[in-house]
DNA sequence: TAAAGGAACCTTTTT
DNA sequence: GGTTCCTTTA
């Protein structure tokens, strides 16, 4: 873009012209034809059906620019959301660079989640709410659950809050309250779960809280109540933008429906080939549905492909061609043929691991057949988180740079939700939640006897926990070293609670002095063990990001709907990361490691919801592939070590789908893993298995009627494969067996049921233990 | 009440 | 194999 064209959009935008048109704007000339009508299709509903790689963000954050240029509305009159904060980024700083500016000016170009924040704020009193409300996490939410559960005397071990916790987030999801709950929900957790989704949104009142579906249904909520509230905001925001319509559920469905139900000025993108997200809530059927949502609506497709070569288009292509009640798209690219989709098997899931990390450093020096590619163009997208680990520690021992995205987050580490509990009770001291969390730790001698003293005086007098602490110990009720250490908590939220007020002492400092003074951060420094120094460090990053909020409640209020990792880690670093995480982003290799039946599609997804569960499974597929640009390498392993048994697995029924002529199947170059393990088999191994791998390519569907027939699957030596399972099989006991137990010593079995054995104990007399903990008596040495 | 050890659970995917 | 929850023990 020329620096003259760049401020005639700054002019344009920023005085707000009427009608500077199309006139000097380049950002239209940069569009094929389907983008500049998806684009200039301003008025009316707009479906921009999007498949990957099509250029969909260009298009979409063109009609924003263009929106603004051609002075249609105001920055602040346009609703854009997005699902994920890093898309939401993404976004802002494209259309940021498009104007030439900063768009501070774009309050309402957010996540639905943030937006929706910043609405019930607004109108908190309407839900019952103040407006400074607490947005519980996760773990809050099961903890208070678990609450409930146990007042209602329910078994929590067989109940579990957690199980309970997803079920209501799934009713919020379809935007179900307590009182719009359907009878067919009515057995949900042991018949108990209505009347508990009640309890929990009353309590959740008192403790002026919401969970993260609540976001969402409150707005909806008052939407439908109150239609002054509705008008206002159709005034508001005269356009609306929706980015990845495929994964709106339920409840974003009716909130979009209800801002669009006056001007219908909505343009929704979306792929229903890459609907994944149906396990948390999310309605393909929206997407399909658009057209007779949105009578008159424009329908564009976007099919021009400008990431992936045709090869691994036309291997994605014919995975997905396999689902059922598609909108279809015929994607098509004119990039050059490039390689065709790699498949390589492997005896286990280390092999695996080990030669991804031999392919990548081979690919970073350069090929034969391929350019040099650099670390950050590389990464490895795998079906569940489990399975990053083989590659971690393969990468650590041969020092290969990686980074996990999405990994286990920062403010979900342990000490920084317990600093944030800190905070919490400082700024709103009603919140018992937090309160609960930090009362005992460090250690100040309060354990559930005394704890329980505080939880009753505060029910007595109605009041938060904070404050029946501090009555308890007026009354005396709690005495010796807990009553002391209890009085100086107390003393010091009361302090910390006036600093916060007084704003004398900058937040940033009183965050500091609040852990320090607690005697949190001395608890860590007395601790020996080896992450200690490592959260201390955590600890220090957390006060050091105070540094960029005004005040304590806004970090807060960021940290609670931002919970992804942003740190912009530098350095060139293979990325290590899950599908789901990987949608949106590209690189010019990948590899799909893990494509065997039970992982890929999973196990899981198909017993729980069938032939939907595996066509989600195979637009996960989909999704996979299509984020390759040059180089694509799938891979399959034999074995891999579950819960530390080894399992061995099928191929993945998607590699049957492949279409062959785009696919190469690779050999192994030789010997490796050979001199490891050649008494399990290892060198004779890789020649059968190689041999199978090649095999398993020419006749598809060929592994698996092998295994139905019940036959070894993978052409690993019968031998072998019977060995390993022997040395690992668990339950291979027999009735009257005399048998050893570390703890309880000899006994002899008396029942078997799966991998739990009831054992007569000489000692011990009968208990239940799982075969695992068991071994025949006559195997101890002595 | 806290620490230590054993048993059971676990692995989808996330705003 | 790793984590978490529960029991036992000091």
């Amino acid at each position: 873009m020329s620096s003259s064209s760049d401020s005639d959009a700054f002019e344009a935008a920023s005085l707000s012209a009427r009608a500077v048109g199309a006139r000097g704007a380049p950002y239209l000339d940069d569009l094929n034809p389907e983008q500049r009508r998806a684009v200039e299709t301003l008025d009316g509903p707009v479906l921009m059906l999007a498949g990957a790689g099509t250029g969909k963000t260009k298009a979409l954050t063109s009609r924003i620019v263009h929106l603004l240029n051609t002075g249609r509305a105001r920055p602040n009159e346009i609703l854009a959301v997005t699902f994920t904060n890093k898309a939401a980024r993404e976004m802002k700083e494209r259309v940021g660079r498009m104007l030439g500016r900063d768009i501070e000016g774009m309050p309402w170009l957010g996540t639905f989640h943030a937006v929706c924040v910043k609405l019930l704020r607004r109108h908190a009193e309407l839900a019952g709410l103040k407006s400074n409300f607490t947005i519980l996490d996760t773990d809050d939410q099961v903890r208070l659950l678990r609450q409930l559960v146990q007042a209602a005397n329910i078994d929590d071990k067989r109940w579990p809050p957690r199980v309970l916790a997803g079920i209501i987030d799934n009713w919020k999801n379809r935007a179900w309250t307590p009182d719009k709950l359907p009878a067919s929900e009515a057995s949900a957790f042991d018949g108990k779960g209505p009347a508990l989704y009640a309890q929990y949104q009353a309590r959740l009142k008192e403790l002026n809280a919401v969970d993260f579906g609540d976001l969402l249904l409150h707005v909806v909520t008052i939407f439908q109540t109150h239609d002054d509230v509705l008008q206002q905001c159709r005034r508001w925001f005269r356009y609306i933008l929706v980015d990845e319509y495929q994964d709106t559920n339920v409840a974003q469905y009716l909130w979009l429906r209800l801002l669009a139900g006056g001007h219908q000025n909505i343009c929704c993108v979306g792929d229903d080939d890459q609907s994944i997200y149906g396990w948390r809530g999310a309605e393909v059927g929206n997407i399909l549905r658009f057209e007779k949502d949105f009578p008159g609506a424009h329908v564009v497709r976007l099919e021009q492909n400008y990431r992936s070569t045709p090869h691994i288009l036309a291997a994605a292509s014919g995975v997905i061609a396999g689902n059922r009640g598609r909108l279809g798209k015929e994607l098509w690219t004119e990039t050059e043929e490039g390689e065709k989709v790699r498949l390589i098997g492997h005896w286990d899931g280390e092999e695996e691991a080990r030669w991804i990390g031999e392919e990548i450093e081979a690919m970073q020096r350069g090929t034969r057949r391929q350019r040099p590619f650099g670390l950050d163009e590389m990464a490895i997208l795998v079906r569940a988180s489990h399975q990053m680990r083989a590659f971690e520690d393969r990468f650590l021992t041969i020092g290969l740079p990686y980074r996990v995205i999405g990994g286990p987050r920062f403010y979900e580490r342990l000490e920084i939700r317990d600093a944030m509990a800190y905070f919490r009770v400082v700024t709103s001291p009603a919140d018992d939640l937090a309160f609960e969390r930090i009362v005992n730790t460090p250690k100040r001698g309060l354990g559930d006897k005394a704890q329980q003293k505080i939880q009753i005086t505060a029910r007595e007098h109605g009041v938060p926990l904070v404050e029946g602490a501090r009555i308890l110990l007026e009354q005396g009720g709690l005495g010796g070293k807990g009553g002391a250490e209890l009085r100086k908590l107390i003393d010091g939220l009361a302090r910390w609670g006036r600093l916060l007020g007084e704003d004398t002492v900058g937040h940033v400092e009183l965050a500091g002095q609040i852990l320090d003074e607690s005697g949190y951060t001395e608890m860590w420094q007395n601790d020996k063990t080896p992450e200690a120094p490592g959260r201390l460090e955590n600890l220090k990053e957390l006060v050091k990001a105070l540094e960029q909020f005004e005040n304590l409640q806004g970090f807060l209020e960021h940290v609670s709907l931002i919970m992804d990792n942003e740190q912009a880690e530098s350095g060139e670093k293979v990325s290590i990361m899950t599908l789901h995480a990987a949608k949106g982003l590209e690189f010019p290799v990948v590899f799909l490691p893990g494509w065997e039946d039970g992982l890929f599609p999973s196990q899981r997804s198909m017993d729980e919801s069938g032939e939907k569960g595996l066509e989600e499974e195979r637009r996960l597929a989909y999704v996979g592939i299509t984020r390759a640009e040059e180089v694509c390498t799938i891979s399959f392993a034999g074995n891999r070590r579950v819960f530390g048994q080894w399992q061995s697995a099928l191929p993945s029924r998607f590699i049957d789908e492949l279409p062959e002529a785009h696919v190469e199947v690779l050999t192994p170059p030789g010997l490796y893993g050979g001199g490891y393990g050649a008494a399990a088999g290892g060198v004779q191994n890789s020649v059968d298995a190689r041999a199978a791998r090649a095999d398993v390519y020419n006749s598809p569907g060929w592994k698996r009627m092998q295994a139905r027939a019940g036959q070894r699957p993978l052409s690993q030596p019968a031998e072998t494969r019977n060995t390993v399972i022997d040395m690992k099989a668990v339950s291979s006991h027999t009735m009257g067996e005399r048998v050893f137990h570390q703890k309880f010593g000899y006994g002899a079995v008396v029942g078997i049921e799966g991998d739990k054995l009831e054992v007569d104990f000489e000692k011990a007399g009968t208990k239940k233990v799982v075969a695992r903990f068991i071994s025949a008596a006559d195997d101890i040495p002595f």
